[in-house]
DNA sequence: AAGTTACG
DNA sequence: AATT
């Protein structure tokens, strides 16, 4: 299995989920999405919609709204708890995050082709210490990541179907986002467009 | 506050 | 730039 170092912090495993370990993945998340289905995130304050929608699985979920950002373990629609984490993804988890407690949330984007996620940080989590896992589905993304402050160095890298990304340590807070989506560069998707899926430990693990 | 544009 |  190929490993990249990206940059301190930041691996990419290139094609981490063969194509039959990829159809089984879709699969088990079109039950997610009938369970909890893809909902359109606001921004705080202006209420202006996010091009990504969203769900989630596992015991909490990250929602956007006019409140603010947060996880919450019930649908922001239906009100319904999260469906549970597929086997995989807690399997993947523990094959690559280096952390010795389980995920509690995956994020679940679809990108369409007109999609985009500006730069951000990921630190609505009480756990800085855990890692954020993220795997691709479908069309291949521009991804961008630079470091813990807005206008430094950032270097650019498609994330294609299958590819494992995580970055962790003195990356983890690192400001990252998706630049385009490549349409028509993956037939996983029937409808087109991309799937990421983000793990991530949200609360402090017991002492 | 993960929107936007601009910039890189 | 620019805000939790």
């Amino acid at each position: 299995m190929t490993r990249l170092a990206v940059a301190p912090g930041v691996v990419h495993w290139p094609g981490y989920l063969g194509p039959e370990a990829q159809a089984a993945l879709v699969a088990d998340l079109r039950a997610v999405a009938a369970q909890a289905p893809f909902f359109q995130p606001r921004m705080p304050k202006t209420g202006k919609p996010f091009s990504v929608r969203m769900t989630n699985c596992g015991t909490l979920g990250w929602v956007s709204d006019e409140t603010g950002y947060r996880y919450q373990p019930l649908h922001p629609v239906t009100g319904e708890p999260w469906p549970p984490m597929p086997d995989v993804l807690t399997q993947a988890w523990r094959d690559l995050a280096s952390y010795p407690h389980e995920p509690e949330a995956c994020l679940v984007n679809f990108y369409a082709a007109d999609a985009r996620m500006g730069l951000h940080q990921d630190r609505d989590e009480q756990e800085f210490d855990a890692p954020v896992l993220s795997l691709s589905l479908g069309d291949t993304a521009v991804f961008r990541i630079g470091g813990t402050q807005r206008g430094g160095k950032t270097v650019s890298l498609k994330l294609a179907s299958g590819d494992a990304l995580l970055f962790g340590g003195e990356a983890r807070l690192a400001y990252h986002g998706i630049d385009r989506i490549l349409a028509g560069s993956s037939a996983l998707l029937p409808q087109g467009g991309r799937i990421n899926l983000t793990l991530r430990r949200v609360t402090k693990p017991p002492a």
